[in-house]
DNA sequence: TTTTCATTTCAGATTCTTTTGAAATATCGA
DNA sequence: TCGATATTTCAAAAGAATCTGAAATGAAAA
């Protein structure tokens, strides 16, 4: 054993500078406990998974302009029925979107969420 | 151009207040004119999916503390090394990591849109 | 009431992502 | 050179997301 280690975790051994930094801010267990939590991260990477798509992403967009019915959310993406309701229950479910019933019409609207998410979205066309 | 229908779109039967501001935007098809392109979609949709898992979000969170070799990630997630490897493959694809060889180890850190996420994530702690 | 229309739900098939364990690579120190 | 260590690669298996077409729901018009 390296007996005069100054450093948390001499177990494991590292490149220099790795070693120093890691030891300045407390060794494995200090850098574990900045790391955000496990129920965060998991609400984190669901949202990231509702955008993973990029016939969501178009919806997003599509909404974005105005409020829009099913129907004319089909006619642009010219896909089935059943695929955008199920692309739209994803989005639902991530809060990014919510559905009003206006007689026979479902009217979909962004939630704030969604609006922040969609402006980032089309704020990208440059890069 | 020249049309003598109100609307471009009379063959779809809408809602009221969609079908106005519908038209006021140029119908389906000016609405289709204004969303980003397939090809950006495309390279966005595959952005949030790297970003679309827990473990990938804390390899970032880590990375925001410190850049690190590989041997300290894998003893903060507790996990097996193929399978660091191919979060770490997927972060470096989506260009959020990037990896230096420095004798035995590699040392990954952030890139420039990696920090940018990285942010957001850690920023996240509250809500 | 019956029909029609917009939308959702369902089950099965398909495709994509992730996990696993073993083998490969590459660098260091002796 | 050898052996140890850090990391990646690979192929197969497991798991999750998505697609498809058919059937169900529910509101409105006839």
């Amino acid at each position: 054993m390296a007996e005069d280690k100054k450093y948390q975790d001499a177990s494991l051994p590292l490149p220099p500078d790795v070693e120093e930094s890691l030891c300045r801010c407390g060794g494995i267990a200090g850098l574990t406990g900045q790391l955000p939590g496990d129920d965060l991260l998991k609400r984190e990477s669901a949202l990231f998974r509702a955008l993973a798509d990029p016939l969501r992403l178009k919806i997003l967009a599509m909404l974005a302009v105005q409020p829009l019915c099913v129907c004319v959310i089909k006619a642009v993406l010219g896909i089935a029925d059943s695929k955008l309701s199920y692309h739209l229950g994803v989005l639902k479910k991530a809060n990014l979107i919510a559905g009003e019933a206006q007689g026979n019409w479902i009217i979909y609207r962004l939630t704030a969420e969604g609006e922040a998410w969609a402006q980032q979205i089309v704020d990208d066309n440059g890069s």
